[in-house]
DNA sequence: TAACTTTGTGTTGTTTTAACACAAATTATA
DNA sequence: TATAATTTGTGTTAAAACAACACAAAGTTA
């Protein structure tokens, strides 16, 4: 017979970007030995929820939101001194959200929810800034080989807004004309007619919106997203 | 308090080449209610055993393999009929091994240990098939861009036995001109002074070999294996 | 010894990428 | 209200990477 003394919890990275920054969302504990402490949002699930259903759970209780894109990022298992009474296995899922669509609300276990800056995150309860780092890193490489951007934008956006988004998540420069070129040639962003003058002084720009169909009836045809340029 | 009634296991998915054709490890189960059925090699973890060490123990407990990659792949978490008794969550792990390498052989839990061509694997017991699908599709992209290719051949090989394995592991035609060239290019490929014969008739070839701590060198110096093209 | 098999090697046209600058439309400021 | 400042929008060109392609050399088999 199996002894094991185990439970399996779900955490997640939500992303969130705004204006040249990346944000992620951390959670202030409210009970438990780690009580004050900001980690990830997450909780163990229960006995007939699907992983999946127990994230979505746990974001919607702790944080009131609801996601973009959400994929597993891996388990990490070796974390043995979580809690006392047993080991935590917990199973890693990596979300992308526009933070301007939902109001953060702490709830249930949670005593305080807020986005940080990814570079200014505060040491966080258990193993979750290693699990943070390679969130982080999975968005950066992500970014160039799919469509993904587009779950941090607004629905409509100006091309800038997508090249600062690229700019700022992988550190480098961009050349503006290129981009535009190669993003435009793929045929998954399109025009619309609108035109916005940003608050901000200059040119109004026009705004431009994913064409998620369009990319779904392409990658069927062997198309691959890839946007890698100095 | 938690009252989860759920149990870990980890399973591998082992793949294995020779003279063309990609095999996956398969274990033929003695107890429960899946006896004689094929599965992938796994089962439970210990208490306060890591998750890598389980795997690792599992695949010398049933097969008496010692792998060459190791990489956990995902967590399949929704497979609520796996067990009468209870729930079972397993994170699978992807493996490549030279089967050359060794002599399998069935232990502790395993009435028989075989390797299947992966393009003739039979029914696999729980969500095995699945498990397998996702591992072949992930061989077959990071073959691209990581050099694990090499995990799967003798430690000196002829060109041609790498420029084979990428055919067939691919399923596409390879211009043996170009992908020699590249593969050179990349610095991470040494020349020996040996010449094989090879047994079947035609010229000698030289053999080669893989260096690592070159690869791992360039890998800090940002360089980035990538191997794609018609 | 002629036929067959496998290794080894270079060139060229095409495509992709990288680097680069200025005019147009608006807001802010003098 | 003119001038400066800001932001959008757009093409060309040189360099690098990629794709396509064929034949000689060294051995084995018939």
């Amino acid at each position: 017979m199996i002894d094991q003394n185990i439970k399996i919890a779900v955490d997640a990275i939500v992303f969130g970007y705004e204006k040249g920054t990346l944000y992620v969302l951390a959670v202030q504990q409210r009970f438990g030995k780690l009580a004050d402490r900001w980690v990830l949002p997450g909780g163990f699930i229960l006995n007939d929820e699907p992983l999946l259903t127990a994230v979505e759970r746990e974001l919607k209780e702790e944080a009131g939101i609801t996601v973009n894109y959400l994929e597993q990022l891996g388990t990490f298992g070796d974390d043995i001194n979580r809690d006392e009474r047993f080991r935590v296995i917990s199973v890693a899922y990596f979300a992308l959200v526009n933070p301007k669509n939902f109001v953060l609300k702490a709830d249930t276990d949670a005593k305080d929810a807020k986005w940080f800056p990814v570079a200014q995150i505060p040491e966080l309860g258990y193993d979750h800034n290693e699990m943070l780092d390679m969130a982080h890193q999975r968005l950066k490489s992500k970014l160039t080989y799919q469509p993904i951007g587009f779950d941090l934008l607004d629905q409509e956006f100006l091309f800038s807004d997508l090249e600062n988004l690229y700019c700022s998540i992988l550190e480098r420069d961009i050349d503006r004309r290129n981009f535009r070129k190669k993003i435009l040639s793929f045929g998954i962003v399109t025009e619309t007619d609108k035109v916005v003058k940003m608050g901000a002084s200059g040119r109004p720009g026009k705004l431009f919106t994913f064409n998620k169909p369009k990319y779904n009836q392409l990658v069927k045809e062997n198309f691959q997203f890839d946007i890698r340029f100095a």
